[in-house]
DNA sequence: AATAGTGGTAACCAAAAAGTAACTAATGGC
DNA sequence: GCCATTAGTTACTTTTTGGTTACCACTATT
């Protein structure tokens, strides 16, 4: 699981999500993957600042958390898709009402667009390389 | 603010929020708070592993980050209220959101009960303080 | 004169999270 | 035979976060 928190005596559901989500890298990779499943590579081509240690950690995390599905294809070179989970899935409105709320506390701040599409549609990858 | 996260990319308000309450203590304080004002020794009574240090830290940078309400009365001993913003108001919802998503993902877990009441009752706050 | 009560701060330390660089296995293409 | 490709792993270092202890200011109470 993402942290231990074994002290915290609040030992609620919120600080069970907070645990499993809040942090640098997971809820862009959530996003990432509300549109489809994705590789490794692609993943970490789109988030380029993390480091490949990290991503594997990440993954394996969301994965023993049960919001992300492993796929390991038997190829050489080989092929790992990661896709979202029902949870996962369940999750994805509330990471908006998330994004909505800060969109509105903060209008000074003017955010990149989020990369979770209401409809589907693809997000704007391009952004996502500007150094 | 919160963290720094300044070579994350994805500068999106998800990122934001999560960067502003996604930590260890943050969201229970903001629970704690929900139902009206409470001095920084009451907050600490009832948080009672979290140190004094990062307590004053976290409510420095709730304040920051305009979610909190510090007011200090000219008395000896000092008293300080902390209170909610308009701003963390209204992200109380999404916290409760984020909570039965949990509760319902990991049926399993069968978590404390969380201290944010819909109805304005009082938490329980007695099941904080067992070691 | 000593102590309790409150909301801190400062100096220092420990643990957790993140980052870096080098390395691996297995195969296909040149 | 040599290199590229992919999804990692390993060992090590740095950065960030959280924790501990001692201390302060100011007054009221004992």
């Amino acid at each position: 699981m993402a942290r231990k928190y074994i002290d915290n005596p609040n030992a609620c559901s919120l600080v069970h999500t907070m645990n499993i989500i809040g942090n640098k890298w997971k809820p862009i990779i959530l996003y990432l993957l509300s549109n489809g499943s994705m590789r490794f590579g692609m993943l970490n081509t789109l988030i380029p600042t993390i480091s490949k240690k990290v991503m594997t950690n990440q993954l394996k995390e969301l994965e023993n958390d049960g919001l992300l599905l492993r796929q390991s294809f038997a190829e050489i070179p080989p092929r790992v898709e990661y896709s979202l989970t029902e949870k996962a899935v369940g999750l994805l409105p509330v990471l908006k009402l998330l994004s909505d709320w800060a969109n509105e506390a903060y209008p000074e701040m003017d955010f990149e667009q989020c990369r979770i599409m209401e409809n589907g549609k693809k997000p704007a990858y391009n952004n996502v390389y500007k150094k």
